[in-house]
RNA sequence: UCCUCCUUAGCUCAGUUGGUUAGAGCAUCUGACUGUUAAUCAGAGGGUCCUAGGUUCAAGUCCUAGAGGGGGAGCCA
């Protein structure tokens, strides 16, 4: 029977179980804990006169002395579900808890809605409450609220439909950056969340230690002992993973990594927060072009994703926040991106006949509002801009023939600004030396990274995609502590 | 961190050149209603006008400082 493929279930000799099971483990493989049917799968079936289990958290209640109708929600799509209860068929005192955000659980027979807001509806039979929620202190209601007043309970706002769509919409875009990876070759490397190095120069980083805060140990100068400390040494939350993700890529081809990042920056922006995700591949025998060529197809399929798999989340979305929000989308993914050089973006800016308030002269930064011109006035699209000065991008971008620009690369996006950021890294070690010796970078603490260029160096390429940045445009809120379910920033860290 | 705006009922907000007892919608509670769709209708309760000073006969309203929040900028993803 071996190698016939077919499962051998009355083999006369030994086949071991596990290589039963792991032939047919896709499709012979059920989730075997179900005490009850999710309101997405009820919603959509047609199984009338069959009785259903459902668990949720109540939207509203209405209704007459003689029947009762109540919105249920579990979450699994942004529909909820309606219960009709015949108020004679329970306890008063039961109905009488059924209040918006109370949980119960609803056992009933699955009807044609004679309503016209729903197709089907249950009509209860058992009704069991889990948890009371007081009406008079409960503080989400059916209506109105304020994105900001949900920020002061963020435990309690998934349960609104516009967190639930986020939540749903996150996850979405989670699973589809690693199938999009997975699909195409590329291994998932877990950088560390703990970094001794603060050489990738990102911005300020947050300090772990364990030493005692009121009475550290001191060296002969008096200074704070870090060997006395947890790792010998100090140590901080990562800011990158890239330094690492290269280590990866020149072993593994291409990986990508895809997790939490820390910049101690006192930002209050409605694009910053202090703890976010982001995703980072790194490709060996890329260079800028296809660095480029794979951000694009990767940021489209994102989109396609969401569009595909969780459109009534996004229509909710933009039927309630964002008119443009499904027009935007779908222009993103059937419009080439502009590619510009920097040279290039400095001269449409001079020749522009706008006044901006920061200097366009060639090797000054691009500032918020000349990204902004480029995108949302000029070319009205997605634009990549590469060949920055040198003297403006981190030391690990590779230097061109020109001696004065670097294969960077930013990914510029309409209402979001820089949405990824990247290179083709510098692979000659000489030329990455004499970097790090004209930038003054701890040289001793980037042994291993240099390393890579000592033995079996390779031309390589990757970027870093700001997660949130990333939901900030499927979603279309306008504020990334939003698209975040327990956002860190300056001053806030309570949930 | 800088600039700017805001803070009035549980929520969203109105409140006139400073002037009697600070209002509305929704929510809550009570009642009405045979199928509602953010149900509807009637009634009721609900206030440290962000905090602390100050100006004034009189401050929700003007001034100063502080706290919290929004937007813009910088830093960046």
């Amino acid at each position: 029977m071996r190698g016939t493929g077919k499962l051998a279930t009355s083999v006369q000799g030994y086949e071991p179980k596990n290589r039963i099971f792991a032939q047919n483990f896709s499709t012979a493989y059920k989730m075997s804990i179900k005490k009850r049917t999710k309101i997405r799968e009820v919603l959509i079936s047609s199984k009338f006169g069959s009785e259903f289990t459902l668990k949720g958290w109540v939207k509203t209640r209405r209704g007459s002395k003689k029947i009762a109708f109540i919105a249920l929600n579990d979450g699994s799509t942004i529909n909820n579900i309606q219960i009709v209860a015949d108020i004679t068929d329970f306890p008063e005192d039961l109905l009488r808890q059924v209040t918006t955000g109370a949980c119960i659980s609803v056992t009933g027979t699955l009807t044609p809605s004679m309503g016209s807001g729903q197709d089907v509806e249950i009509k209860a039979t058992k009704i069991e409450l889990y948890g009371p929620a007081d009406p008079g202190s409960y503080p989400l209601q059916k209506k109105g609220h304020s994105l900001e007043f949900l920020r002061e309970i963020a435990h309690l706002r998934p349960r609104t439909n516009t967190f639930g769509a986020i939540l749903r919409l996150r996850h979405a875009m989670s699973y589809a950056i690693h199938k999009y990876f997975n699909d195409n070759g590329f291994y998932y490397l877990h950088t560390p969340i703990i970094t001794g190095s603060d050489a990738e120069g990102a911005g300020e980083m947050f300090r772990v230690t364990t030493l005692d805060m009121m009475n550290p140990p001191k060296n002969g100068e008096g200074q704070i002992d870090y060997r006395e400390d947890f790792f010998g040494r100090e140590t901080n939350l990562t800011v990158s993973g890239q330094l690492e993700g290269e280590l990866g890529a020149l072993a593994l081809s291409d990986i990508y990594t895809f997790g939490p990042t820390f910049r101690a920056e006192n930002s209050n922006t409605p694009r910053h927060l202090a703890e976010f995700w982001m995703i980072e591949p790194e490709m060996a025998f890329y260079d800028i072009n296809d660095n480029m060529d794979l951000a694009e197809d990767f940021l489209k399929y994102l989109v396609v994703y969401a569009l595909e798999n969780y459109f009534e989340d996004l229509q909710f979305l933009n039927n309630m926040y964002d008119k443009d929000l499904l027009s935007r989308l779908n222009s993103v993914i059937n419009s080439d991106f502009v590619r510009i050089t920097y040279t290039e973006a400095i001269d449409i800016l001079n020749t522009s006949g706008v006044k901006f308030e920061f200097p366009t002269n060639w090797g000054s930064d691009l500032q918020s509002e000349h990204e902004r011109y480029l995108v949302e006035k000029h070319f009205k699209k997605a634009v990549i801009i590469t060949g920055y000065p040198k003297k403006i991008k981190p030391f690990y971008m590779k230097q061109n023939e020109d001696g004065k620009t670097v294969r960077a690369m930013d990914v510029l996006f309409p209402r979001i600004g820089e949405i990824v950021g990247g290179s083709q890294r510098e692979e000659n070690m000489q030329k990455l030396e004499s970097r790090i010796t004209e930038l003054n970078l701890p040289r001793k603490d980037l042994w291993w990274y240099l390393d890579t260029r000592r033995f079996g160096s390779a031309p390589h390429a990757g970027f870093g995609l700001g997660f949130e940045r990333m939901m900030l445009f499927i979603t279309g809120m306008g504020n990334i502590r939003d698209v975040i379910p327990f956002p860190r920033t300056p001053n806030n860290a309570e949930f």
